[in-house]
DNA sequence: GTATATTACTACTCCACGGTAGCATTTGAC
DNA sequence: GTCAAATGCTACCGTGGAGTAGTAATATAC
């Protein structure tokens, strides 16, 4: 009863050329990190998520660091790509207000995490086990994005006394992945347009009432 | 030569109290994991860097996972402690400014952080490796933080127009992480004064040039 | 229809690490 | 000085999980 020639083997996966399995299996990496968090992607899990079995991993990357490492570039040129689509070339800022562009690029990146949330969770979300190279990538990717706020920051500078453009720079990173978190956390409950109005009203696009 | 006979044996580590090796195992963990991410502290390296063996800590804690629950829950505490103590009763809230004494307890909390790094290095630090448990921890220690920020923004929030005190306890209490990171990440550059300074310039305690 | 190349599966190995049984050493009480 | 209790150490076990050798199945070309 238990001998291999009378124990049921497993059906064939669909045969699907390389790209596409890979593909696959980076998106079933994806889900695993996004749900569960990155001890959750063990190797059996993973083909069991993608319905295939362990071998079929190896035969696309070599180990189960190479395959975090390519879902995690993956991600992060594609997040990055979109963030850097949203924020207007420096010719653009010359002509506008430091503010209002802020106040825009914050509703335009929102509604951009709106639309591929399982991106952005892996992007911004505190996630359970998440290893060094992740933590490392997202440094590197938060200075770049930082270069750009503190250019931002130091064009706005002229406006306002007592103005230190990096930290600034920093502020402008934070909030916009504090707005990320929260609207991927609760879509309904923190909509874009309550961390814009909420900008607007901090950074004074909307005049105080009375002088603090 | 390889025999237990002749194979030297370890000198035994110093005899201590059991509240005392418990301390001494806590503090030789966070540093482990302030230097080497969670999953670093295995039994194995804990005991070399406490300087006993396995069996002495397994006298002490029944399992990998109550040590770090244990040390979690310390800190947490202690860093609670510390932060509500630099957060006036709601009684003095009512005599002063909102901005004033944000900016105020922005200060004090920055130089408790310096004081204590390797506390508030555990608390707000993205770290590697880092289990479920402690991000529970620490959302659950941000939501009491959030409701004494939110009750300093809904005292604000009689003075600016779209004002959204929810949004802005979240900011309040982002901004505290990320200028805490940043002291942590390199004290010298990151002078708790350019945090307040900037604070001050962003919610107008000083006077804007030109209406934006 | 057959053969072969390509892709997938089963059953297994190996090891890092959590955890412990049994023994050794030290310290304090008498 | 001796003895026993308390604390610490060595050597080992069990297992989850990464990874693979050998075999099976499938799909396409002829």
């Amino acid at each position: 009863m238990t001998s291999t020639t009378s124990r049921k083997r497993r059906p064939y996966a669909t045969r699907v050329p390389a790209e596409e399995r890979r593909t696959q299996l980076l998106d079933a990496a994806l889900r695993l990190i996004v749900t569960s968090g990155h001890d959750a992607v063990t190797m059996d899990a993973l083909a069991e998520r993608a319905g295939v079995t362990k071998p079929v991993i190896y035969g696309q990357f070599s180990g189960r660091a190479d395959l975090l490492d390519a879902l995690l570039r993956r991600e992060q040129r594609a997040a990055l790509s979109q963030l850097f689509a949203l924020i207007p070339a420096e010719t653009d800022m010359r002509a506008g207000e430091p503010a209002r562009l802020v106040t825009e690029t914050l509703d335009r990146f929102l509604r951009t995490v709106r639309e591929t949330p399982d991106r952005w969770y892996c992007i911004v979300m505190p996630l359970p086990d998440m290893p060094s190279a992740f933590h490392r990538a997202r440094d590197e990717a938060r200075d770049a994005v930082l270069r750009r706020a503190r250019e931002i920051a130091e064009w706005g500078q002229r406006r306002v006394d007592g103005f230190d453009p990096e930290i600034a720079g920093h502020t402008i990173v934070t909030l916009f992945e504090m707005a990320a978190r929260l609207v991927l956390t609760d879509p309904e409950r923190y909509r874009p347009e309550r961390f814009v109005g909420s900008l607007r009203a901090a950074i004074g696009l909307v005049t105080p009432r009375v002088g603090l």
